[in-house]
RNA sequence: GCGGUUGUAGCUCAGUUGGUUAGAGCGCAGGAUUGUGGAUCCUGAGGUCGGUGGUUCGAGACCACCCAACCGUACCA
């Protein structure tokens, strides 16, 4: 077939990799999550704000360092001026640079959220894609440890709200400043350990991924991984490694001495022993810990105990720009994925202090806390527990076209939109198929619950028949001949024109308490 | 970035040691059926065999390079 091969190519419709299209279920769950994390929000007292998806690069601090070019992981753009812009990455500086411009305007401290889609140009994965969206809350200007307290209970509640069980998650709340401390009593303080501290750090954070001997391997020579490539490790000593290791299986222990004085301690309880770094009331560890006791005080007072708001010293998050405690939420049952093999699901949100984020637009200190949601993360997790999509959308009623002269056109649009007047969802067949089976069987595919048909014979007598293509569809199961099933016109109704909207609602009805009774 | 696996129709896949015009199932479209959904039957459309180059009388198959997807790993604000 030669000729086959002259025809022009034809153009591949393809997405890019690591977007991806969304479903009118997933619009829907994603609507229905958004609404239950909002009502949390206002009821904490914040408002919401929106920002544009571009920002000028320098404002999102994405310039390679000794570069003009912006960092190859944000999706950027020159602006006929030349001047680089990039798309959002997140929803944290860009909220900085709002607060910094329009400063003079806003009373602090200033407490606000916001939803929208993030992108990050990298590779994506399972469950990791190139477009995302947050939901994101912010408290500006506001030093305390109560704003973070305070963000942790706003998760917790945030949670409980989408239908997660108290258990099923937990808030885990560490401090940079804890961190900070040790990786300065093994003598990685100053900025030319600026490189191995974040080895370090990295390796902190794989403790969930690849347990505390992965973590090991990574604090000393190294590890290799299943296809056989190796990652080099900090090269600790032996003293330093066990010292990090105990910091990661440490708990808070929090002790009053009646006169209202906390002091907090944290304490190994893993077979590293931790020693913690010689005390000094004024080091940036202790007053760490110290943050970490008076966050644990402060929700256990409102109620909230270790089973939804927990002390984890190893708790990392990013490596950017927190400055003090970071908090995370993370989901503690099964996650199996459409393979049925079982996830670790891990973090669906987090977020922290950043009291440098503002401040880099301005001659003043500006003290923030706040955190992100992973809204298409926690709508996976959500499908899998059975908390999303349960109330679906019922398909439309379909007017069945009979005849398609102006006048009988007009009768049949006249019968959609008495349906519609009466709230109820309904659409006349707009096909081409002139064949009044081939409209059923679009009614069927649609998932429609009922389709309405009138004819000359039904016209002449101001009469409609109304079929109950779900009952019908279950009565279907047993016929065998096609003309039999033809002619008994199974669960088909012949009623006034006048009664229509009466008969649909009654079927209607029948139908959501039949859904009902079989779960 | 590094390592591994895989690329044949819209989807899932067959295709012999290299041998004529590349197949199946599902799906899609038309018909049996212009007033009744399922099942069935008939007919049809749909392919740069991931790309380029090479070896060969001859390549979907063999070789080289490239591209993409998937898995692991690294990075991740």
């Amino acid at each position: 077939m030669n000729d086959k091969k002259k025809k022009p190519q034809k153009l591949k419709a393809r997405l890019p990799r690591g977007f991806v299209d969304r479903s009118a279920a997933d619009i829907r769950a994603v609507n229905e999550m958004t609404t239950k994390i909002r009502e949390v929000y206002e009821r904490y007292g914040f408002d919401p704000v929106e920002t544009p998806l571009f920002e000028y690069t320098d404002a999102l601090g994405k310039f390679l360092p000794d570069s003009d070019r912006p960092n190859e992981g944000v999706f950027s753009l020159q602006d006929d001026d030349e001047q680089w812009m990039s798309a959002r990455y997140d929803l944290t500086a860009p909220l900085a640079r709002h607060v910094a411009e329009n400063f003079n305007d806003i009373q602090l401290p200033y407490r606000t959220y916001r939803a929208g889609y993030v992108f990050r140009n990298e590779k994506p994965g399972p469950g990791r894609f190139r477009q995302f969206m947050q939901f994101d809350a912010d408290t500006v200007g506001a030093a305390g440890v109560q704003a973070d307290a305070e963000m942790c209970m706003m998760m917790a509640d945030t949670m409980e709200a989408l239908g997660i069980k108290r258990g099923d998650y937990v808030i885990r709340v560490n401090n940079r400043k804890v961190l900070d401390g040790v990786l300065e009593a093994i003598g990685l303080g100053g900025e030319e350990n600026t490189g191995r501290r974040l080895t370090v750090l990295r390796a902190m954070d794989k403790l969930d991924k690849f347990g505390i001997d992965g973590v090991r391997m990574l604090l000393k020579d190294g590890r290799k991984d299943e296809s056989g490539d190796f990652t080099k490790g900090a090269a600790l000593s032996e003293t330093d490694a066990v010292m990090v290791l105990g910091i990661l299986q440490s708990d808070l222990q929090v002790s009053a001495d009646g006169a209202g004085r906390v002091t907090a301690n944290l304490v190994s309880s893993g077979p590293d022993q931790f020693l913690p770094p010689i005390y000094s009331p004024g080091s940036i560890y202790h007053s760490g810990v110290e943050e970490l006791g008076q966050i644990s005080s402060l929700v256990a007072a409102s109620g909230y105990g270790p089973d939804r708001i927990k002390i984890d010293p190893s708790v990392v998050r990013g490596l950017e720009y927190y400055t003090g405690p970071v908090y995370e939420a993370e989901l503690l049952f099964d996650v199996t994925n459409e393979k049925g093999e079982k996830v670790v699901f891990g973090s669906v949100g987090g977020g922290g202090r950043y009291d440098g984020l503002v401040s880099r637009f301005m001659g003043q200190p500006v003290p923030a806390t706040g955190f992100s949601i992973g809204v298409s993360r926690l709508m996976t997790a959500l499908k899998n527990l059975g908390k999303l999509g349960q109330d679906e959308v019922i398909a439309p009623v379909v007017v069945c076209v009979m005849d398609r002269d102006t006048e009988s056109l007009g009768r049949t649009q006249k019968l959609t939109q008495e349906l519609r007047t009466a709230g109820i969802r309904a659409e006349m067949y707009q096909g081409q198929k002139k064949n009044f089976g081939d409209q059923l069987k679009y009614a069927d595919r649609r998932g429609s619950p009922i389709a309405i048909i009138q004819g000359g014979d039904e016209r002449a007598t101001n009469q409609v028949q109304i079929k109950d293509l779900i009952e019908g569809k279950r009565l279907s199961g047993e016929i065998t001949d096609n003309t039999a099933w033809r002619e008994a016109r199974s669960a088909q109704y012949a009623v006034a024109e006048g009664d229509m909207v009466a008969k649909v609602r009654e079927i209607l009805a029948a139908q959501a308490e039949d859904r009902a009774r079989n779960g």
